[in-house]
DNA sequence: ACAACTTTGTTTAGAACTAAAGGAACTCTA
DNA sequence: TAGAGTTCCTTTAGTTCTAAACAAAGTTGT
């Protein structure tokens, strides 16, 4: 749709503070190449930037020929981002600074079915929220494992939280009184990959999440796909077996119904690797301490794998593949029958796709929520539409530290 | 990449033109929305397209509630594009007005192994645009086998043609001095079929295409993507058969060689449905005849097709699937195998999907090629770049019909 | 037939951005 | 140690685009 153009926001303003805050202090003159404008721009933004307490100078970078650099930091604690992560017993929240860290972080017992769950939830929030450190909170970015409607408003449709339509972004602004991006967990999770993770080396890669099930987020240009639908990256279910077993969505012999998480762990039952009530995580100990037929169902997983992702990566063509989710504990025992039938299946010039496994901890779901909020001023007319303009008035607006003012 | 902004060169001018031409007559009001500037500014710009005979007014479109619009449509006659499609034994040419219409084609033998082939190409399209009309030629796109490198500059890899590194953009850029964009044919034809085709009313959707092999075009948010290494949608490589038939590409058991016309071929040949020597065209007549084992061979590659498809559709989501190529004369046979699995295989959800099969002709790749030249000016930035830029300014800068320049 | 409403198109002041030219701070070469 | 070359940053004048207010040309309701 033909890109849009000048005026109205500060975009530019907010790309620099974006730029800062993902890949770190850069100067003048990096900030006018990596974004693409003049660097008269950049002058004249910056200066306002400094007068209003965002951005300051540090050190000089050592000269490259000419006269040296003077770099600009983020002052990274001019506004913090709330993530969310809805499952369906717990809430994850994390509060993070502007350039991905973590301030502090909090779980909470949740019931997805409840008649209150929509009260529930926003109280929840505003009690984490309250509990802050009376930074500033740009905005709030839920991750939830479902579809949202095209438009972004946050109307959710999910499977796993057995909802309907259910109106989590409306409602929580209407509590809140702040912008509220919400998204799919696995999208979410590869907007957070590009900003600060592994991602922010590449512009075309692929994230695959393992968890209870398989997820892919498709992120070409810099960019995440969300499809027609808002449902891109549906990888759990791409049809495997001709009449295998019933999956979760009504057809039979999904990827999902061979590896994922409840297959495995119905594998190691049967064969007695783990004993009846034990779950993933004994699976996966079982296999780090050598037990062979533990070791095999991984890696037969891996190879089942392999093909399926090689065909994805013949028709996306991504520099780089991301390993992301819980079950990244147990990646070096999918590797093993992954790696050699990945590269194998793959076109000779495929073949060096890197395949990365990114470090994970509890919270990375929840970061990847408050990723949503932080890539806000990145996307030129963006995704996230008003929500992200939103996002952008409020972090140009930030007063000196020390005054808050959330809610309104 | 933090998308452009404003300037520089005008954009918008040329992204006026596109839409009128593509999309057909609109009211200022329509290309304030569609484009997403304000009105003032279309306002502006359509007083000096008027002046410079770009653009006219014709009749009122009938109020919908309030002052009725005047629509404004293209003087398609303003400039032309020459579509080349290269294949290993001949070359095919077109030339079209601004809004795709064919003005005129032709075909020409052509030896893609021979030692003089560049100069060879260079004079072939000399020799068609010197027996044109006269009208100003605003670029070449040219449609190749193969990737193009990543900065678009027209050096072509390609298996099919035997190419390595081969110059085809700066050659004909420096012979013909005019604006050249090369591309791979399938994407091209992906752009053909956003810009003029069913693909119009989706901004997200799959071309597949069915010829010697299978390609797949993929578009999302009107953005043709080309992939990390512009080699996005090579389907015909997915693995399908572990331990299968050998490729061409030195695995086993891609799709290509289950459902490839080389492979339909022979399994006709091997059941004496066609004689030895007979091809497609004779294996396509026998099923529009009633031949029962004809028409299986087609639904058989009809169902592999489906679950593949099926499977991309699942991760990528789109709107709506286009079918194109030499093949669709034979769709209505593969559809017999393709629709019922197609939709079996498909998450409910997908279950919809229309799976639309584009007319046909001759010249359609060499369209696609045009196109090329066409959807420069869209881009805000742009695939394109500087050829995009030159594109760009020929269009503004053509003079009333009547002296011709092309050269220089 | 008149006001109230809707949609289209135009004008004007001002914002966002660029290009071009030049100053500032350093390195390299002779 | 002087000049030539680089790279970084700033200033200035001018372009592209927007926002806001308004004029134009219709439809609808009473």
């Amino acid at each position: 749709m033909a890109t849009r153009s000048t005026g109205r926001t500060d975009v530019t303003r907010s790309a620099i503070l974006a730029r800062l805050g993902a890949q770190g202090p850069a100067s003048r003159a990096d900030l006018a190449r990596a974004l693409d404008v003049s660097p008269a721009l950049i002058t004249q933004l910056v200066k306002e930037l400094i007068a209003d307490g965002l951005v300051d100078e540090r050190e000089h970078s050592p000269s490259q020929g000419g006269r040296p650099a003077r770099r600009l930091g983020l002052v990274s604690s001019a506004g913090h981002a709330v993530g969310l992560k809805i499952a369906p017993d717990h809430l994850a929240f994390v509060e993070v600074e502007l350039d991905g860290t973590v301030i502090r972080s909090a779980q909470e017992p949740f019931d997805a079915s409840s008649a209150t769950l929509l009260e529930g939830l926003g109280h929840a929030v505003e009690g984490f929220i309250d509990g802050g450190s009376g930074v500033p909170i740009l905005g709030i970015g839920v991750a939830i494992p479902g579809t949202v409607d095209a438009q972004g408003s946050g109307i959710v449709d999910s499977y796993q939280l057995d909802w309907n339509d259910m109106p989590i972004g409306p409602t929580l602004r209407r509590m809140l009184g702040l912008p509220v991006l919400v998204e799919n967990n696995v999208n979410a999770l590869a907007m957070a990959e590009r900003l600060f993770g592994i991602g922010r080396n590449h512009a075309t890669f692929l994230t695959l999440t393992i968890g209870t099930g398989v997820g892919l987020g498709l992120v070409m240009d810099g960019v995440v796909l969300r499809g027609g639908s808002g449902g891109a990256g549906e990888i759990g279910h791409v049809p495997l077996v001709a009449d295998g077993v019933l999956c979760s969505c009504g057809n039979h012999g999904c990827l999902e119904t061979v590896i994922g998480q409840a297959s495995l762990e119905r594998r190691a039952r049967d064969a007695a690797v783990i004993p009846q009530r034990a779950g993933i995580a004994a699976l996966t100990r079982a296999a780090d301490d050598g037990d062979g037929r533990a070791q095999e169902i991984f890696s037969d997983a891996g190879r089942v794998l392999a093909r399926v992702l090689a065909g994805v990566v013949q028709v996306f063509d991504p520099e780089s593949v991301i390993v992301l989710g819980e079950g990244t504990a147990a990646w070096k025992h999918w590797a093993s029958g992954f790696e050699p039938e990945f590269r194998a299946t793959l076109l000779p010039s495929r073949r060096g796709v890197p395949v990365e496994v990114e470090t994970w901890t509890d919270e990375s779901w929840a970061q990847g929520a408050a990723a949503l909020v932080l890539s806000t001023p990145f996307d030129a007319v963006g995704l996230a539409g008003e929500q992200g303009r939103l996002v952008r008035s409020r972090l140009s607006v930030v007063p000196k530290p020390g005054v808050q003012s959330h809610g309104r």
